[in-house]
DNA sequence: GCCATGTCTGAGTCTTTGTCTCAATTCTGT
DNA sequence: ACAGAATTGAGACAAAGACTCAGACATGGC
């Protein structure tokens, strides 16, 4: 706990060095939703970012929200899990970042992260065959957990947003 | 040329069998918008493929259109195709469904798709560990491909709908 | 510590994708 | 051809997210 906090707090110092580096700046509402954006140990939504953000600093708005969020994910702070639905989940990138896929359960929901280290491989391969400069990467899985014992424990009928 | 023609033919007869046995009734609107999707030889959204359904029968309606995508990607005649953004893309599935990574470039915004062999590999690994019943994957890869001359020949400026 | 400058913000409006409703229409089996 | 049920079009609706603009506020220079 101590030591997670250690690393929110050198993260946020990052964050204020990235924004000073590239001219932006460091303002408390941009803190705000930093930290709400930490505060989370799993994906979160632009909206429930918004929600925790204003229990920080209740004056942050929506707009503000949207507009910090490609700036936390170009710091490389903040990571954008596509899920194939209409709106978009982020993470802290609070571990080191190795290449992960998303596996998304269709009946309840929820979004597991497993290694998927061959994908380092595949994207030079991709890079070298095609004559491309790789950016990004993403594998995504869709699946049922919910049918026997082997499974992660899913139990649960479809929901949204309880993340 | 007239191959294709074939081609086409075939799967609009597939298209309507496929209604038949699902009890759901063959209609020159859905056929409209069967044969404009079977017109693109790329990728396309919900609302280019209503443009030029329209092309064909004017009295085609968004809500048709829309309520036609899920009938003919659940028939596999039409792929989803997701690339992360607010809309989804679509492709006539005219090929054999091999598994195929999605490259879209950040500048240019083409798709273009790539075998991906392993992937069926990898869904049964995780299926194995996590214990869990896969039901779709996807590989997306951004890149920019604007670079040199060993590129796939994107040289444009970003926009929008030019699929 | 204070000021001027230019960035940032909040509130609300707007856009876009996609869904829903319901009366009117049109397939389909008989 | 007919009845009955599925399908349709038009438009309302919903949700995510972008845009606008006047007022607020970091920041560097003094």
């Amino acid at each position: 706990m101590q030591c997670q906090q250690t690393d929110v707090s050198n993260a946020r110092d990052t964050f204020k060095e990235f924004l000073n580096s590239k001219g932006l700046r460091v303002t408390t509402q941009r803190l705000a939703i930093f930290d709400a954006a930490y505060g989370y140990n799993d994906h979160f939504t632009a909206e429930d970012l918004l929600e925790s953000a204003r229990l920080i600093d209740d004056s942050v708005s929506r707009a503000t929200v949207y507009r910090a969020l490609p700036i936390m994910t170009q710091s490389s702070l903040i990571r954008e899990v596509d899920v194939g639905r209409d709106y978009k989940f982020y993470m802290a990138n609070k571990n080191a970042t190795t290449f992960k896929a998303q596996v998304i359960c269709v009946d309840c929901d929820k979004i597991f992260e497993i290694d998927a280290p061959f994908m380092e491989w595949y994207g030079k391969t991709v890079a070298d065959k095609l004559g491309l400069e790789v950016v990004t990467q993403r594998l995504q899985v869709t699946a049922h957990c919910q049918s026997d014992s082997k499974s992660m424990g899913c139990k649960n009928a479809p929901s949204r947003g309880n993340h």
